[in-house]
DNA sequence: CCCCTCATGACACTCCGTGCCATGATGCAA
DNA sequence: TTGCATCATGGCACGGAGTGTCATGAGGGG
């Protein structure tokens, strides 16, 4: 199930099946954030104009930001499955020289962008946090599962377990701040972005034996 | 005048003196963090253990955040000057080899590690916004004039525009782990971190006129 | 000595986010 | 069919962040 994301439960069978639909509800939400912009939307105003209740609002979007942040959730979703999948395969068959190192994280990279469900709703999503500091600033949490992930995936590879956080903070901060500048203009594709972005990386050598 | 941040006002001549201590009312906000934890502890009740107002507090610290975040300007500044300065020094003297840019880089890190005025201070406040997801977010925003400073920087340097915006993000997202990663531990230098951590950048080739 | 300036803080307000709990709809089992 | 367990919905109240307005008062300068 690719996009159960905001979904509050497991697809259960029991009890009284849900009526509300999250991907609705976010997308009054983002025209009204369009309309009238971000702080003078308030959280009642997005439940009345859904139609529901705004502690049920609640229960779908736990914060407003989320209401931005949760339609890029199967990008970074996408993209920490492909480091995943690297690291789990094991570093029998992967390269650990630093090429092969970057051509892992540029693999993930563009695996986030093959998951955008609609590319203008996503350019406006993130025109929207490129405008608002307090949600840009909530980059740092909505990708940590990617921190993570591609922390394990460098340390896997030999790399040590400090070198691996820089390398993760910079490669986060680097395609962050591609798909920003994506957004600013108008390409459709935010490969080349990714691609230029990951260009600034270098990644220390491995130890001997991992 | 280094340390006139969170003075409300330009130091004037007239009208009645200011009688609180800024410096004093965050040390009595980071004990209370210290001793109650961050959420737990309300403004109200810093302003209370203060013996000021609540709004009198909101006048120097605009948000609960600055308590904590607002000890680290005199960090973030004299790293931005260095910027600066070799900037406003002209690419004349500037070495735009990767080498030298990196150097320049490196220097304003270290610059900053060098304006800290006490050490143990400097890595409660860090551990503290180490361990909370919202004052972690933060540095998005405690970083942006630093993040400015270095886009003028590398693009005085001849770095294109967009390779700028990489590199400086992977530049902040690096030295800020590497702070993490110094107040984590216990060496009393932070230098050597944040040199390992610039050890992951990779600087693009400037334009052949810049 | 008066007045002008500005720091202080009381009051009220909006809004985010979170508990608690009543209501209602649904499917399952007896 | 009837009861029951399960879960979605949402009303109510609360704590707390952050912001306006305004009155007070304590300086210093003319």
């Amino acid at each position: 199930m690719p996009s159960d994301h905001t979904k509050p439960a497991g697809a259960r069978s029991a009890g009284r099946p849900a009526t509300i639909d999250p991907d609705a509800v976010a997308g009054v939400a983002l025209r009204l954030f369009a309309e009238n912009g971000y702080e003078r939307t308030s959280m009642e105003n997005i439940a009345r104009k859904a139609g529901i209740g705004r502690k049920s609002l609640y229960r779908y979007f736990p914060s407003k930001a989320d209401l931005v942040w949760g339609g890029m959730e199967p990008v970074v979703e996408a993209s920490g499955q492909v480091l995943e999948n690297a690291r789990t395969a094991g570093p029998a068959d992967g390269d650990t020289s630093e090429g092969g190192i970057l051509a892992g994280l540029r693999a993930a990279a563009i695996a986030g962008a093959s998951a955008i469900p609609d590319l203008s709703v996503t350019r406006g999503r993130l025109r929207l946090i490129a405008e608002r500091p307090e949600l840009a600033s909530r980059s740092y949490d909505a990708l940590a599962p990617q921190r993570e992930r591609a922390r394990l995936y460098l340390m896997e590879l030999g790399i040590s377990e400090s070198a691996a956080g820089y390398v993760c903070a910079a490669y986060l901060g680097a395609t962050f701040e591609a798909w920003m500048q994506w957004a600013a203009g108008t390409d459709s594709d935010p490969v080349p972005y990714l691609v230029e972005a990951l260009g600034v990386l270098r990644i220390p050598a491995a130890r001997p034996c991992g």
